[in-house]
DNA sequence: TTATTCATGTAATTTGTTACATGATTCT
DNA sequence: AGAATCATGTAACAAATTACATGAATAA
């Protein structure tokens, strides 16, 4: 038996919670790690299904304020698929970043195009920064402290981004857009 | 006609600094952007065929060293192609990481299997950038500055996630492996 | 002679999104 | 009455990886 991916985890996690719907799912993803673990509707239902015939959830139909709605649990198999996840060191991390792979190539643009491609990104990461921040904290359970780590971590993230970018930038007014060759410090005296 | 996709273009990019092979291509694309853009040869081929249906590059096959290629060149419009995506805004970054989606969940460990997880992470951090450093610094033109830059951000993305991490580690361990809450700060007086 | 590097390509599979399809309930 | 939200699900499509398949030239 294959190991469960990192989305199903996510959905067998917010199910550690307590029982929930695929739509509520959905919701405590967009909450929290949706801006870089995201799922849709076309991946959570799927995976749900397949869950519960590995016997890792269980699922009933239920009445919810007169709205009908399939609740799904953990099962004590589910659970412990869960935690051996926890356990398990980390996949490393993937980043999927066009701007960065852009500055391979700035040699091609302009140098006025280089200062405008940056300024944008900038204000691009201020706007995602201010989204991220405009997230309300997830609270599923009172004093658990960990659910807000991980936007403190995006945001402190894009901080990172903004200053990096800030400094680049810096550096090509300086020098009118084209960066001078660094010397290579150390190697040979 | 649909847009180019990233990786679609970071070929056109390497072929912007002369004909290439697809073996190549590839040689590159793990000199600079493989940890966080990469592209296996079962994408490189195909890829480098349907440019050439569209007229974006042209071949030829040619015998260098007694050794068989395929030699992929730029067109015109496979120039203005690659130029037009880099004026274009870039996609916003995407980032998959295992270890910041465990966190939501760590209240379901146990506090030193915290403490022990988040060390085992920054020892991986550290390999990383390690193996990062350790990429040659990919010199396809003498005096073009900006393809270092890529690895630069590399180095200095770790760390920042070296550094975020062990802060944690800290807390953590001040506090027996288990945070406290954190009072919310401003809101209300 | 044998392992490595150079070199190209296809097929099957995985993983996921987007769009579609449907319909009930609640808020305005 | 109509818009928004709650709620579930499928089908078509997209993007990319992995494994497979092949073979020549070179270095040890």
């Amino acid at each position: 038996m294959s190991n469960n991916t990192t989305v199903e985890n996510i959905i067998l996690g917010c199910l550690s919670f307590g029982p929930r719907s695929g739509y509520e799912i959905k919701k405590i993803i967009n909450m929290s790690s949706s801006w870089f673990y995201n799922a849709s509707y076309g991946s959570i239902y799927p995976i749900l299904k397949k869950h519960e015939e590995k016997g890792l959830v269980s699922s009933e139909e239920v009445i919810d304020n007169g709205r009908y709605k399939r609740l799904y649990q953990m099962t004590d198999k589910g659970y412990k698929a869960f935690h051996a996840w926890m356990l398990q060191s980390p996949k490393l991390m993937t980043v999927k970043y066009e701007m960065a792979v852009k500055l391979m190539f700035f040699a091609k643009l302009a140098p006025e195009q280089r200062i405008q491609q940056i300024e944008e990104h900038i204000e691009q990461l201020r706007l995602f920064k201010q989204e991220l921040e405009e997230i309300e904290p997830w609270a599923e359970h009172e004093g658990d402290s960990y659910q807000r780590l991980i936007l403190d971590w995006g945001e402190n993230l894009y901080d990172f981004l903004i200053q990096w970018f800030s400094q680049l930038l810096n550096e090509l007014q300086k020098y009118d857009g084209d960066l001078p060759q660094k010397p290579k410090d150390g190697q040979q005296l």
